[in-house]
RNA sequence: GAUCCCGUAGCUCAGCUGGAUAGAGCAGUUGCCUUCUAAGCAACAGGUCGAUGGUUCGAAUCCAUUCGGGAUCACCA
């Protein structure tokens, strides 16, 4: 229980007192009314908004309301001042010694200070990046990586009990592409010349190295076959290599999946047939045609006879088709099936992680979910817009045809890991993304993600400095947590204390809402807070961390310290990214 | 024709599910290193929150309309 939610019931049952003094009817449903921490801390520590909220039930001006409870609040020696300011919001200022009493709490539960358990173990399958294995990891796909990987971070952090997953199709036209190209480059190895990839293939050199293993494993098998005798070998052998390559590029950034799962187990373990059985078999399936696309400019449409799901019974705009005309699968009913083998493995709740570009694909695979899991399971997609890569200004094309693109490998090792980490995850997910490479690059040692690493490393290494100057104390978190912390009395300190017990309220908004980006924001203005705290130091001996002549309070500003660095760790964690013990 | 996302300082972005005088970084100007790390701090300057209406004690935030940018609406994932 947090210091808010706390005070939150000692204030409703003050209400009710206070009520009843005056005679007032209370609604039976008390308002939702907030309790936080003011933008402005000339309001106090804590701020509420009861009496505004109650103005209407109780036909009263919220500052009369307001008034009756500060009265009722003065005598309580918690507060050391309560008051109405504005338009009726109670503003409260805490005795220090209960700001004390938290900095004790975050010091004891370490980086785990801010977990939850509003997951209750709930079991929660976050699928992020999917890209399939058809070319290397770029920028397009390092959003959609590092956001499902610090969500699923925070989501753990919060008390569920997440899987993350990677998908890929490795059985349709794009892996068969794969391996032609592949072929190509093979050829290419054993010294053909081929000339430019012809359209429809994979341009960019990174077949190259696929296809010299491929020499380097089967010699000239190859050469001279029909394409019936080499493209499943080869598009195996290709889709091995490119998922051993993606899985090193994630690696370098930091992620790494739980699971990876595929097309083709999906459809030669039988799940698929399974699946489209037990549709059909709850009269699902039908054979129809569909209505042409709307708004496009159709000239060759032509009706035709398809296996239709009835998804417009589970809200869908439309049926869907589940087989082309070809009478092979479309892509939908192994992505049905695939999300089938989910819920067998107990999910009922499924994130996935996806790009703007599939715009259309919860409306598809919700309805076949409901059908599926009998409305039990339930799937919640996560839109993260589209980057703009820009090169000083200039926009770049990104485009696999053209074989125009920057990698990930490319961003990370010029701009590294932390910075993208770090950049990508102070955005919202849901809008927009301008990422300039070069600038990126020029300014990397500016990138905030330093600003908080190097609070981090201050910290250290006062900390470094106390064990010389005071060799018996001991400074580990168990033992700050023992300090006599009473003299802490300063505002700096306790306004530093107030930051830091804002933590778990922050991480419980940001799982809600689904926003890592909101630790970003909260990490550096919690480094702020600390930077400044130190340059008054500068100015004012009393507010330096390290005080020689007293004991007492040095030890109780590195319990301050100690709860500093936690914080961070617990925070940096989510983001994905290591706090610094030194930077030089 | 329909759906989704975005529009906030010169640029890149926040704005805590409706709160008090709308914030930060970068870029610009000015100060601060004999003392715990200057990858830092302090200060100045910079805004019709795209527009219009509505909801209420109160709107950048919610609703409607509208303009602008992006994405999606095929049997490609």
């Amino acid at each position: 229980m947090t210091i808010y939610d706390h005070i939150k019931t000692l204030l409703k049952t003050k209400l009710t007192d206070v009520a009843a003094l005056h005679g007032w009817v209370l609604p039976a449903e008390i308002p939702e009314f907030t309790v936080e921490a003011p933008r402005d801390p000339k309001h106090g520590d804590i701020a509420t908004n009861l009496a505004m909220t109650l103005t209407k039930a109780l036909g009263k001006p919220p500052r009369v309301i307001a008034d009756a409870m500060v009265a009722a609040l003065k005598n309580d020696a918690s507060y050391t001042s309560v008051e109405v300011a504005g338009p009726g919001f109670i503003n409260l200022r805490l005795a220090s010694t209960i700001w004390q009493e938290q900095l004790k709490t975050i010091l004891n539960a370490g980086t785990h200070y801010g977990d939850l358990s509003i997951g209750k173990k709930e079991k929660v399958c976050i699928e992020y990046v999917s890209a399939n294995p058809t070319g290397p990891m770029h920028a397009g796909h390092v959003r959609g990586a590092v956001f499902g990987d610090a969500l699923s971070n925070l989501m753990q952090k919060v008390g569920y009990d997440v899987t993350r997953e990677y998908y890929f199709n490795d059985a349709g036209t794009q892996v068969d592409v794969l391996a032609r190209t592949v072929h190509l480059r093979y050829r290419e190895a054993l010294g053909e010349a081929i000339g430019d990839i012809p359209a429809g293939l994979y341009p960019g050199d990174y077949l190259k190295p696929v296809a010299e293993k491929l020499v380097a494993r089967d010699g000239k098998k190859w050469l001279g076959q029909p394409e019936e005798a080499w493209l499943l070998p080869i598009r195996e052998f290709a889709v091995a290599a490119m998922m051993e390559a993606i899985r090193e590029d994630l690696n370098m950034i930091g992620i790494k999946h739980d699971v990876f799962s595929n097309e083709r187990d999906v459809i030669e373990n039988g799940t698929l047939d399974k699946v489209f059985k037990s549709l059909e078999d709850k009269d699902l399936i039908y054979v129809g045609t569909l209505p042409p696309p709307r708004g496009k400019e159709m000239e060759n449409w032509t009706p035709e006879p398809l296996t239709l799901f009835r998804s417009s019974q589970f809200g869908d705009s439309s049926d869907r088709s589940l087989k082309k005309r070809d009478g092979t699968w479309s892509y939908i009913m192994p992505d049905i099936a695939y999300h089938y083998t989910k819920i067998q493995r107990g999910f009922k709740l499924m994130i996935n992680v996806l790009g703007a570009d599939h715009g259309g694909y919860l409306e598809r695979m919700r309805p076949a979910i409901a059908a599926i899991s009998d409305g039990s399971a339930k799937l919640d997609g996560l839109f993260c817009q589209m980057v703009k890569v820009f090169n000083n200004g200039e926009a770049v094309k990104l485009s696999k045809r053209s074989g125009n693109i920057i990698t990930l490998r490319e961003m990370v090792e010029e701009v590294g890991a932390d910075s993208v980490r770090f950049t990508i995850l102070t955005r919202s997910f849901d809008s927009q993304f301008e990422f300039d490479f070069a600038k990126t690059k020029e300014q990397s040692r500016d990138n905030p993600v330093f600003y908080i690493q190097y609070a981090h490393a201050r910290c250290s290494s006062v900390l470094r400095h106390a064990a010389e100057m005071f060799p018996k104390a001991d400074l580990i978190a168990s033992a700050l947590a023992q300090v006599d912390l009473s003299v802490l009395t300063s505002e700096d300190d306790i306004a530093l204390i107030r930051f830091l017990c804002n933590w778990p309220k922050l991480v419980e908004a940001a799982a809600q809402t689904r926003e890592p980006h909101r630790v970003s924001f909260y990490l550096y203005e919690l480094a702020g807070h600390f930077h400044s705290f130190w340059n008054k130091g500068k100015d004012d001996a009393t507010l330096r961390f390290l005080i020689e002549d007293n004991p007492a309070l040095t030890m109780a500003r590195m319990a301050l310290l100690k709860g500093i660095t936690t914080v961070i760790a617990s925070g940096l964690a989510v983001i994905g990214v290591k706090p610094l013990e030194e930077m030089r």
